[in-house]
DNA sequence: CAATTGATGTAATAACATTACATTTGAACA
DNA sequence: TGTTCAAATGTAATGTTATTACATCAATTG
């Protein structure tokens, strides 16, 4: 992974942002974080997007593919993987399209056929996705 | 899977967008097979989304989300799978960011792995997504 | 042939993202 | 201290992707 070990210092745009993540209860998207931020200031996307750039080089957010919607990273200073941060390899998301939970998770299983695949065939993987999308527990009634 | 297990007759506009699909050497975005069809009479990107949807009903082309993009199924008539048609299970995704091939393939292990962990937490799957960007053999150098 | 269903045509708008350019900030260091 | 440089910021304009709303047409079927 790329990301830095340890969470370097946020500009104050990048923090705003960061807190919206952080305390929303679902993805949410970059005109939604910039309709949430108007009162601190923020006027256009370009504000959001630069601090989303900047939040996902960090590892500290995700970007989810089938949402155009942005999450904190669950793991950040969770006990998984040895609790020194962040996960290794591919995050995994399962989003409930009922009420907006998402789960990330990983696993090592998965990880190793998907490389396995790649390596057969030369190809050098840069960033891979995985979203199930679908309904959680407290949804599928 | 949802899908039919015979190709059905398709309307005029969704052979037209399933041909784009099917020569396009790369994923192609709605609003180019919109452009590539207007010497047919397509004026309205309502028309390219309206046939995208058929068709991906019908498990003839997938969308690749990191991409904002469609293809057409690479399995449709292939011999993998036993050669019934499509294959079971989810498709994954080999995208290069280099020259635009897709690589599409599928593996038991993956899907077990992720059906397994969605089994423990009481999630429903409805759609997975798996793509992997990055740079095909060809690519690498 | 009436009724229904699915497909189509068209316009307008919404939602998501980037380019271009000007300005400011702050740390490094001569 | 003041210069310089890189990063961050502000703003406007534009580009790209997707949907809503509404009218019409075509094929099926009862």
């Amino acid at each position: 992974m790329n990301a830095p070990t340890i969470t370097p210092a946020l500009t104050k745009n990048q923090s705003l942002v960061f807190d919206v993540l952080t305390r929303a209860e679902a993805p949410v998207s970059a005109y939604t974080i910039l309709d949430r931020l108007r009162d601190h200031g923020f006027r256009a996307p370009l504000q959001v997007y630069r601090a989303l750039d900047k939040l996902t080089e960090f590892g500290m957010i995700h970007r989810l593919e089938s949402l155009n919607a942005f999450v904190a990273c669950a793991h950040l200073q969770s006990e998984c993987c040895g609790g020194t941060g962040h996960c290794h390899g591919t995050v995994a998301f399962a989003i409930c399209e009922s009420c907006g939970n998402v789960s990330e998770f990983h696993d090592d299983e998965v990880d190793h056929r998907l490389e396995d695949w790649a390596k057969g065939r030369g190809f050098k993987p840069a960033k891979t996705t995985i979203e199930i999308r679908g309904l959680c527990q407290n949804c599928v009634v």
